[in-house]
This record gives structure tokens, C-alpha cells and sequence, in this order.
DNA sequence: AGGCAGGTGGCCA
DNA sequence: TGGCCACCTGCC
């Protein structure tokens, strides 16, 4: 499916690293995945590159559904190309530690979803909250596995049963989120055509919608690339790699897409793989 | 066993 | 603007 093969570690990195919650790992090096509609399982086959399988009454629309949601229409090798690693010795060994990293097109209702349960939370819980949601309120797609809820579904879904499902504070913020969705047909949809600084001031309207979880929105939910969401990690990061030391988070954001450019949100990918692989994050 | 966690929003100088 | 703190609660 994929013109370079991924190794298990990268396949890893891509699936469980933070951009998505919704993917488990199996026995023999078998990751599964829930997406809108679509339950996947991938496996990664040396040279032949990636191997895919669906249940067989989703097999057509995972068919279809895979290469968007995997992004294989877009040159990743190019953009990464296009990185300024040749005056960053810093990236390029991130680069090179992790052939064919990519940023996944996710679907942007679940992204929002997934990054406002995502406050003061490691990867770990938020995959727990997720699939709570999905268990819960979620269509069924296939016995056992279930889809995250629509917010036309979450409006209709208690803040107290948001919070059973181990929200917390966050609760609040999906619970006021969903009711305003509701009352603005297409307005999610209407952010994938308004320039970026524009799609995030919209965004960031919505209650537990910060400078943070806004830029994660964007550059996993709507292709927004340019995107350089900045958390406590990241910050760490350019603090140890790039001497930013006492910077502010907008500063740090800045600073990255101007250093990184037009797709400093994949450099960011790469620079959060590196520091896992050192034991941190 | 208890602190801490991949933010945000509200309040204060 | 810039700093501080409450917000929930399940893991390590």
C-alpha cells in the first residue's frame, strides 16, 4: 500500500504515538485501528512494504478509506525532503532514525474529540476515555467494535455520563462543545476551507479548544501541516535541541514554523519519535 | 500510597 | 501580556 516499507518501529510511532488513540497492538506485530466507519488491521512485511485486512463486509470501504487516511497520495519523502535538515544536524538525524514517519488524515469530527479529552492526560488514558466514548456511544461497526460517537450523538449524551467515562474535568468541555456543534450545521467542515489562522481562531471558540489542542486538530484532522502544536514535550524538546530556554509556548510555536517551514508540523513528528526512543515522553 | 499528568480558562497585577 | 491556580481522577 505504501511506496516505502515501514518498519515495526516506525509503524508504531505512527499509530501509537500520539496523533491517534484508537489503535491497539496485536500479537505477531499486528497493530488494529478504528476509524469513522473502518476497522483495520496493518502489518508491516519487510520490502514488500505495509499489509493490510478488513472484516469482509468492510473490506470495500477500508479499501478506499486506507490510503486517505494514511495519506498516500501525498510525497512524504518529499516533504520531508523540503525540511530544513540540511542546516539542522539535529533534525536530520530524527529524519533518519525514522524512515517514512507520516502524518495521518484523520477523520476531523474525532480528532476534535480524541484532543479535547487529551488535557494533562498521557497516551495511555486518553486511549482508555476514547474507547469508553466509543463503547458507549458509538455506533457498532462490527461485533465488539464500535465507532467514536458523531457530536450530533454527543449532544444528545448527559455530562455526567461523559464523565463515567473517565473525562473528568473534560467532560465539560466535550458536553459544551457537542451543544454548539449542534446548533451550527457544517460549521466543523467549513474550517478545511479557511486558511489556517483563520480555521484556528474558529476553532479555538469552542470550550477546551486552546492554542494546543487546536494546532493538534488541524495538522492531524485537516491537513494543516504548517501546524506546530506545542505542548510540555515539545517544549522540553526545543529547550534541549534548539537553546530555547525560558521561551514561552507561543514564542516556541513561532519559532517552529519559521525554522521548520511550511510542514513544520511533520518535523514536530519527528522530533517527538526521537525523544521517545531516548526513554522520554 | 499519593503525586502527577502530552491544557485550558479565569482571575489578578 | 504574564503568571498562577483550579479543574477530575486513574495510572505509575
Amino acid at each position: 500500500m505504501l511506496r516505502e516499507p515501514l518498519s515495526p518501529a516506525v509503524l508504531a510511532e505512527v499509530v501509537d504515538g500520539g496523533q491517534t488513540f484508537r489503535w491497539n497492538r496485536l500479537p505477531d506485530g499486528v497493530w488494529q485501528g478504528v476509524w469513522a466507519g473502518c476497522v483495520a488491521r496493518l502489518k508491516p512485511a519487510g520490502s514488500d512494504g505495509l499489509l493490510w485486512s478488513a472484516p469482509q463486509e468492510l473490506a470495500g470501504i477500508v479499501a478506499d478509506g486506507l490510503p486517505a487516511y494514511f495519506g498516500t497520495m501525498l510525497r512524504f519523502d518529499r516533504l520531508v525532503d523540503d525540511l530544513p535538515w540540511r542546516s539542522d544536524a539535529h533534525l536530520a538525524r530524527c529524519l533518519k532514525a525514522f524512515p517514512g514517519l507520516r502524518l495521518l488524515r484523520q477523520p476531523l469530527e474525532e480528532t476534535l474529540l480524541c484532543f479535547l479529552c487529551s488535557a494533562t492526560k498521557q497516551i495511555v488514558q486518553i486511549k482508555q476515555m476514547v474507547e469508553l466514548l466509543a463503547q458507549r456511544h458509538g455506533r457498532e461497526i462490527v461485533p465488539g467494535i464500535h465507532r467514536l460517537p458523531t457530536w450530533a450523538e454527543l449532544a444528545t449524551v448527559s455530562e455526567e455520563a461523559l464523565r463515567s467515562c473517565q473525562l473528568g474535568f473534560r467532560a465539560r468541555y466535550v458536553s459544551q462543545t457537542a451543544q454548539i456543534l449542534a446548533e451550527k450545521a457544517g460549521w466543523l467542515d467549513q474550517l478545511e476551507y479557511l486558511p489556517y489562522r483563520e480555521a484556528k481562531e474558529r476553532l479555538r471558540e469552542l470550550p477546551g479548544v486552546g492554542e494546543k489542542v487546536a494546532d493538534c486538530v488541524l495538522l492531524f484532522g485537516a491537513g494543516r501541516f504548517e501546524a506546530f502544536p506545542v505542548d510540555v514535550w515539545i517544549t522540553k524538546t526545543m529547550e534541549l535541541r534548539y537553546e530555547l530556554d525560558g521561551w514561552a509556548p507561543q514564542q516556541i510555536a513561532h519559532f517552529g514554523r519559521m525554522h521548520f517551514g511550511a510542514c513544520a508540523g511533520l518535523a514536530q513528528q519527528y522530533l517527538f519519535a526521537w525523544e521517545r526512543a531516548q526513554g522520554r515522553g
